[in-house]
DNA sequence: GTCTATACGACGATAGAC
DNA sequence: GTCTATCGTCGTATAGAC
């Protein structure tokens, strides 16, 4: 790599912020693989084709680094899914919103795989210390699953029989789990999303007037 | 392997069996919460009640202790799926079978969920030469309901519109992720079994005739 | 079987050259 | 901005007492 550094005169990211970028993503990888302790340092840098000690100065330390890994996962999907819903007309059904949601964290998942991979099996494996800040990020993403699943439920749009909470655990645990699934079998995306759409909606069977 | 396999005679576990059962209960439950790297052999042994040493009396080295977790998690669904199928009468159908295979499968992780969702994500985080001996029991695995799912799209019992990989992928993940769940959520077991089910197969949507 | 004490290696972090 | 060199810490594993 001995790309001259472009004087960003006129506008666009500084090389630093390009590297920071590149960081990141190596980070996010090796994170979303090894998990949260067994991620050195030596291996983020090799991905991002520098030294581990140049890490350094452009993080503070691990902990910042993987800080920020973090939080773009949560907020990956809490925008987007966010973006969706309002980009739905005022009138829209709850089925609708639902379905819109779907695709959406369904969407942000295949772009953002491993950020997204990562940030969701990091949760767990965090020293209790860090925990809390991020469980709040994901809870105020939950709020919103939960408030379009009670409302739907409410209004007769989507069974009421099953428990609010666990049901958006159901579903969320199923649309999560394809940032793991083997890149063979995602195949193709926009299929990919209507079936995730599709499942959860209505089920394997066929549907059927005396269920 | 790790100790020596006494010469099983008639009478009950020898108190190094039972230690060595404490030790890996220990094991599955720290590996869970803490990953692959982040398990450290001191951890295991406070929650076991001993000290970090003496683990090597059990086991050959922290490897051989990680290997006999993954093992047991690995089966437990495998063996508790198959036995219930095979339990079924002969003639059941194809939709009996999905339920059977659905219900034991999360029969399973909520009664060794330590064991399960430690071996569910330590398949990522392990050192790339330890993995394929781990991802040749889940792939049998993954055939038993590759094999469920395609005989019932081939009898129309579901619906065949949808992907067979993808949809084998998105149930046990649906299934997989209470795993992870906030014991809070988890709730009464035999309604969140019911309830996962009713999801899988019918969806969030009440069936109406003109769908 | 379990303990304490210790060697040994690996990784995070810092300093200073370029 | 990135490098090399180095220090300190921590975890695995071993040795030997009890």
């Amino acid at each position: 790599m001995g790309a001259k550094a472009r004087p960003s005169s006129a506008q666009g990211p500084s090389k630093s912020a390009i590297t920071r970028e590149r960081i990141i993503t190596a980070a996010a990888q090796v994170l979303a693989e090894r998990g949260y302790a067994g991620t050195k340092l030596s291996d983020i840098a090799e991905r991002a084709e520098m030294k581990a000690g140049s890490l350094y100065y452009h993080f503070e330390d691990r902990e910042d680094l993987v800080d920020h890994v973090l939080k773009r996962g949560v907020d990956e999907s809490f925008r987007r899914v966010k973006t969706a819903l309002k980009a739905l007309p005022k009138d829209a059904g709850h089925v609708r919103k639902l379905e819109t949601a779907i695709d959406a964290h369904v969407h942000s998942i295949l772009q953002f795989g491993d950020v997204t991979s990562a940030s969701l099996q990091l949760l767990r494996q965090l020293p209790p210390e860090l925990q809390p800040r991020y469980r709040r990020e994901q809870q105020r993403y939950g709020a919103v699953w939960h408030k379009l699943i009670v409302a739907a439920q409410n209004d007769g749009a989507i069974r009421d029989d099953l428990d609010p909470v666990r049901l958006r655990l159901f579903i969320l645990g199923q649309l999560n789990w394809v940032a793991d699934w083997p890149r063979t079998a995602v195949g193709d995306r926009d299929e990919l999303r209507k079936e995730a759409v599709a499942l959860v909606l209505h089920g394997v069977v066929p549907s059927r007037e005396g269920r």
